[in-house]
DNA sequence: TCGAATTTGTGCGTATGTATC
DNA sequence: GGATACATACGCACAAATTCG
């Protein structure tokens, strides 16, 4: 069986946007060029460009025409050094952003809830335990690239100055609970890959259905006691970075 | 701006798929029976349908229907932890198929190569310089579900038995440089997400383009030296475990 | 400022091939 | 073989946004 004449086009662009042949931020040849250059129907380019559109690599605009998508490279980093001594005035978010020469802004909305089945059991508390529940979404120069939702039991911060994560002067969760006597000493993240939600297309300013974001299950331990967990979602052109040590 | 038809119908579907309505493995309505519940054309059926099996959650089978993947669930631990000791008769791959019951085999492809630019920065070492250079396929059940390039610096493993990857006794890069007094203490991964390449697509027996992969770029350090650096792709359904000490 | 041309987005109908049932 | 169902492909129409004289 050949291969089919979209695939065809989808592969030939594709390769043609990563070996510079169309530049990001530049603009691929109209429809009716590539009706023309490939010699098919327009159903058949539309089809090809739509692909490419739902696989990020391209943004179609209205009256204009079709444009590589300019990735911002972000990496995230998730080392277990210095978290506790340089997070005391600036977040993690904010290192990796600065890193890469961006500026970092984060909003976020805090409220006491109760635990769900699955976060119970992520916070080894009981299903309806108190918790403090924590929305973030995080810009890099002033795009949206990453969302966070935090769980913490209450049991552990009521009453506390760190109660309200974005209240205290502390940032970051090991600095904050630190400064409670609550000593974080290891996390667990578990990373995968799957389509965007329609909520997430909203938040992230993504242009069409079929983008794909990294998810992260992040837990972080005192000891044996779990403190806190989240659900982050990373925009497309994250990348994340571990070291571990062996032993 | 009203939601465009095909997008209405790729998000009900879509939540009928994650509600359980439409079982994993189930089959939807025939396209013909879409088009009469929406009330819309073949070609919005067919739009939306090519969305789903794009980002991989439904699979088209010609003369039969339009059916829920299966994902088979596979985790992958990139723990600090055991191993030294455990991976002497077993490589990590077959410990983490064991653990979700699934029978774990590979194919592998040894030979010697010079480092390109980018290996070369990875390893530490000068472009041009001689390299062992390991192709593996891993398959859980006989599916295939991860693909790996690797490379090691010929300088450390050259006139060894170890030199070839799969021709000795130890399994599983730590224990094999561990027996020729290479101590591994740590390692970097690097992981990001992207639509799987043609190559890949062929080699993990995915269904349709735009399916999406995981990507690890891992380096393993026997304290500053680089060891070994290998490309990791996963196939969709794969999670990926960390757990990091702090300080 | 206005309007015409251009360009993509959405949507319709149809035809043919091929695999399944 | 016939009916069914998806895959590929063609052509067309209109809407909406942009571009440019």
């Amino acid at each position: 069986m050949p291969e089919p004449a979209y695939l065809r086009i989808v592969n030939d662009l594709r390769s043609r946007i990563s070996d510079g042949t169309y530049q990001p931020g530049g603009k691929l040849p109209t429809e009716a060029q590539l009706r023309a250059q490939y010699g098919v129907s327009t159903t058949i380019v539309k089809a090809a460009l739509g692909i490419l559109q739902r696989e990020g690599l391209i943004e179609g605009r209205r009256g204009s025409g079709n444009y590589v998508q300019r990735r911002r490279k972000l990496t995230r980093r998730a080392h277990g050094r210095d978290l506790r001594t340089a997070t005391g005035s600036t977040s993690p978010f904010a290192r990796d952003a600065q890193a890469a020469s961006q500026q970092a802004a984060w909003e976020h909305c805090s409220e006491h809830n109760t635990a769900t089945d699955d976060i119970a059991a992520r916070l080894g508390i009981e299903m309806g335990d108190p918790t403090m529940i924590t929305k973030y979404r995080f810009l890099a120069d002033g795009i949206p690239i990453q969302l966070s939702t935090s769980h913490e039991p209450l049991a552990i911060t009521e009453g506390t100055p760190v109660e309200w994560p974005e209240g205290g002067a502390a940032v970051g969760v090991v600095a904050r609970m630190d400064s409670i006597g609550v000593r974080i000493d290891s996390f667990t993240e578990k990373v995968a890959a799957r389509p965007a939600t329609t909520d997430e297309i909203g938040a992230l300013n993504l242009v069409a259905t079929g983008a794909h974001v990294l998810t992260i299950e992040r837990t972080y331990y005192a000891g044996e006691l779990p403190v806190e967990t989240a659900d982050i979602v990373l925009g497309p052109g994250y990348e994340v970075v571990y070291r571990v040590e062996i032993d």
